[in-house]
DNA sequence: TGTACATCAGTGAACGCGCGTTCACTGATGTAC
DNA sequence: TGTACATCAGTGAACGCGCGTTCACTGATGTAC
């Protein structure tokens, strides 16, 4: 209904959607302002409109990027089934945001590398969901469940983000771990991480 | 001496250190082909005469970028004095490159980002030294000295890298970490891994 | 309700730039006799 | 030892391309009266 009309309607919005869609087939080298332009139907000088440039376009592309992940890390949270004993949840829903963070990488590489790559500006707003704070949430749970130590829970965030953060990106380059391996690589990492928090072990 | 001379002599070595040079400054991005023969004071067209094309060139600095990483873990491990027990001496091994990997990311993050970008081609030869070799070379350190059980051999590497590896990338893209937290922050997950791998935590 | 007009959101041609690459060439080097 | 010549490793001008951006413009929209 769009199609033909001369005023778009919401193309700032259309614009930044076709970018996520370029950036996760192409990857963020592929994000050029023409493209971007066409992919939307419309002249590139009509970019201008609504960003200053380039930069600040794919600067907000890559913080849905970001964004994404973290609602994927959300969403896996709450995909975990309430429990009686909520040490075990606060565990499982621990377990399901690291998961949720290496899968998404694997699943969607080309967006995971727009989300960590230098844009050239700052994105205009803070993420929201925001990967760090949706972690941070997670370690209180534990906390306040009594499954983690509040001396564990300083160093917390950084043990793990390094262990999942690593692991994508590890997986993502394909570096030396053969498509088989990479199931039993994220368990592996995930149980490594919750050994050094001394956090349960069976879950 | 060979500034004057028609015949450069060594061109094909002087673009590699050229382009090693350019990326530690600027970043992958900046290899490109004119200003790479422009670095060592020849034309564009006499790069042809050595690479087939600039991906191929670029491959090669990037293939060296990981090399000089993996040297300088092997100079890490080397500087560790050495020790009478041979367990000790292993673990400190073993944290002495953790530690190089990660302070060579952060004191040339362009270079880091060099050495782990798509190149466009493969590099000409494997790289050697090799960062997953060495790694594995320490892990069976520990091994033979009985400080790792052979089952933790096994999910070792991915756990050890996945943690350095992950805390390189934080650091050198400064996500949420601030400068001062750097130092505190690879101890704790070179303190995690060793918890991990059920190492030894005094070294 | 209809009309005038300011404002907004597009068009499309053009610009300048810098990129990788090609091409015909030429100076330097090494080897055969 | 000296000379002819093939080969190697450069030069430098040119090409085509695609990029981000600018500019004068025009069609569509909304608001005041």
């Amino acid at each position: 209904m769009a199609s033909t009309r001369y005023h778009h309607g919401s193309l700032r919005a259309a614009l930044l959607e076709a970018g996520l869609r370029i950036a996760a087939a192409k990857g963020p080298a592929a994000l050029q302002l023409r493209d971007l332009a066409k992919a939307e139907g419309v002249s590139a000088s009509a970019v201008y409109r609504h960003f200053p440039d380039l930069a600040h376009l794919s600067a907000e592309i890559s913080r849905l990027a970001r964004e994404r992940l973290a609602q994927a890390m959300l969403d896996a949270a709450a995909d975990v089934p309430e429990h009686p004993d909520v040490g075990l949840l606060a565990n499982r829903r621990f377990a399901a945001i690291g998961r949720a963070y290496v899968t998404f990488a694997v699943s969607h590489p080309h967006l995971f590398d727009t989300a960590f790559q230098a844009p050239g500006a700052p994105p205009s707003r803070p993420d929201d969901p925001d990967a760090w704070t949706v972690l941070n949430g997670s370690l209180d749970a534990l906390v306040e469940a009594g499954e983690l130590s509040t001396l564990m829970r300083v160093e917390a965030p950084m043990v793990a983000w390094s262990a999942v953060h690593g692991l994508a990106g590890i997986l993502v380059r394909r570096m030396p771990v053969e498509p088989t391996e990479q199931a039993s690589a994220v368990e592996s990492v995930m149980a490594a991480v919750r050994r050094s928090l001394s956090l349960r072990g069976d879950l």
